[in-house]
DNA sequence: ACGCGGGTCGTAAACGGTTTCAGACTTCCG
DNA sequence: CGGAAGTCTGAAACCGTTTACGACCCGCGT
């Protein structure tokens, strides 16, 4: 039914090599066959079967994503920016969204692995030893976190973390809480360590505030527990956490940034047009998709020569209008 | 380097054919035998190849989704939806963001439907004409608009434009502003409709304000024209063009509800988070996506056997906290 | 005239599966 | 014990493409 290559050939008056070699090698062939075979294609509208091809050359021209929840909008911008580079490349993407299920990567990377050249893993939470057990079959390159001596592409949370706190010391404030978020998410690790490296050297207290679910509601659930802890300024795992926080402050009447700060951490599109706008520190979405499509397509047409490869991008405070000076007498906490 | 058939047959003891019809077709073969090509699959870790099954079979097991904005979280919710019945139906599936480029579809869905067995095509802005060009190789079924014969699923926006005026109507409004959407987008067109319908019925002042970008930005940009039309209250094209409506009115000191009474449509996930609480017309974004792929499954099972078909789900409307009774004295329009 | 090399092109064998067809083996019955 | 019917299994063709190999033609040098 669908126009073959033999099609193209018969009508074209060659064999399905010359036909081959005319749409792929065009070198290869002189000059008025390859204008014969060139108009029976278009005439036909012959599009070369990349299942067929993939079987034989064995790259199929098609990614896999593997991200955990579609609907979170911080995943939303990564995928665009793997989609972006991927079609530019000329290549399609199968995306599977995990639905924050452990264990479900293991199941759909191996689903996808035989029809993909390579499979990127943005897998924040799963264990590394689950990650152990995927893409032995197909190349693998993680997003957004690190696991062992597998290829990455992350940002750099720890840098950005101190960005936020040194900001918020310039502004006056010595006791500052962090919202922590999923106990086993790697960025959050991350973010942790960042945190109290700055703490430490800057002489601030960093008040930790459990583990919540990386939502607008966990942020909600912390906000009365930040303010008391006599945190005059309040850094959340996430925008979406740090939304919560503000949404909760304001059902309870307390102004912010006035008397509390709240920083975020993402940059998704929803902070800025909250009111009043997030002060946040940004994370290059876009640019991580495309560099790791471009890092996992550069380890494919390597040969797996280079060894394992990894890439941190930096991020970047964006100062908007949840943050100011600290409130002149605190609560509670140390002020001396 | 993968395992082959050929490693199951000779591992099991049996020819290719065999190894073949002991897995997908386990009756025809002798329980034992079936059991040691079994053994030897699981052995060996043996997974099919897919693409060269449906080199023979025409059946991919992947299907394509092109949808115009993956950060769009009206658009997420819906991938979503076709995400968790693609895979409880055991299929794979590519999705292309068109990145709201005109005409991308066109070229994403000839890339795609070698690779494909089906089509979802979410695309409210491009001509009908256009999306003739598409999918003449391969089932396409459209999401979220019509468009001639092809089957579709949508949801009933006109309906759901009705409930929101009736609930406005009752609240004593009589002159409401609909803050329009693109001016192609086929879903905007039957809002419109189902608006101007009950708005004649209920004796109501329409406000027609211009066509605005589907975004937070289009509601900013609206909220003005809205106050000075005098209406009372204002329905969104969108949830994101009521939240920007909503931010405003807000940075003007417009009271929300009290001043004016603000209804969106969509209920994505940021209007419940809101504050105050965005009343909105529910549409169910998942339903419509596992919808469309239980009728393009159907449909390729059925073999192109029954005609066109359409479905259409409901709506809902949700009342929050941005719709309350009419203030007492508007500032100008008919009160007679 | 002959051999040789380079440029073109066709033949056929892969790739990893499925499916048709026919043969081999059982089983059962007369 | 022979044969018919039925059940399993294997050989081979096929899906649409790429590619190794060889055939052919041409012009060149000797």
């Amino acid at each position: 039914m669908a126009t073959t290559i033999r099609d193209v050939a018969r009508a074209a008056g060659v064999s399905q090599a010359t036909v081959s070699r005319a749409l792929s090698m065009p070198e290869l062939v002189r000059a008025d066959t390859r204008a014969r075979v060139e108009a029976a294609a278009r005439e036909l509208g012959y599009r070369p079967n990349r299942a067929a091809r993939g079987l034989i050359t064995g790259r199929t021209g098609n990614l896999g994503l593997i991200v955990p929840d579609l609907a979170n909008p911080f995943f939303a911008s990564v995928v665009k920016g793997v989609q972006a580079a991927a079609r530019a490349a000329d290549h399609s993407v199968f995306i599977a969204d995990t639905d924050e299920e452990a264990g479900a990567e293991v199941d759909l990377s191996r689903a996808l692995s035989k029809q993909v050249d390579g499979l990127i893993l943005c897998s924040p939470r799963a264990p590394d030893e689950e990650l152990a057990a995927v893409g032995s079959d197909t190349t693998v390159v993680l997003m957004n976190r690190m696991a062992g001596e597998r290829p990455s592409v992350t940002v750099d949370n720890a840098d950005g973390m101190r960005q936020a706190l040194e900001h918020l010391v310039a502004l006056g404030h010595r006791r500052i809480a962090f919202v922590a978020g999923p106990r086993t998410s790697w960025s959050n690790a991350q973010r942790e360590t960042g945190l109290r490296g700055t703490a430490e050297a800057g002489g601030v207290d960093l008040v930790h505030l459990g583990h919540f679910p990386p939502q607008f509601e966990g942020g909600v659930a912390a906000a009365d527990l930040a303010v008391a802890s006599g945190a005059t300024a309040v850094i959340g795992y996430n925008d979406l956490v740090a939304l919560g926080l503000l949404s909760r402050l304001g059902a309870r009447g307390i102004p912010v940034p006035d008397a509390i700060s709240v920083v975020g951490c993402d940059d998704i599109g929803m902070s800025a047009m909250n009111h009043p706008a997030l002060t946040t520190v940004s994370v290059p979405k876009r640019s991580a998709g495309r560099a790791t499509v471009g890092l996992l397509l550069s380890m494919l047409d390597a040969g797996a020569e280079a060894g394992p490869v990894h890439r941190e991008l930096p991020t970047q405070l964006i100062v908007r209008d949840t943050t100011t000076v600290a409130p002149v007498s605190p609560t509670k906490g140390s002020t001396r």
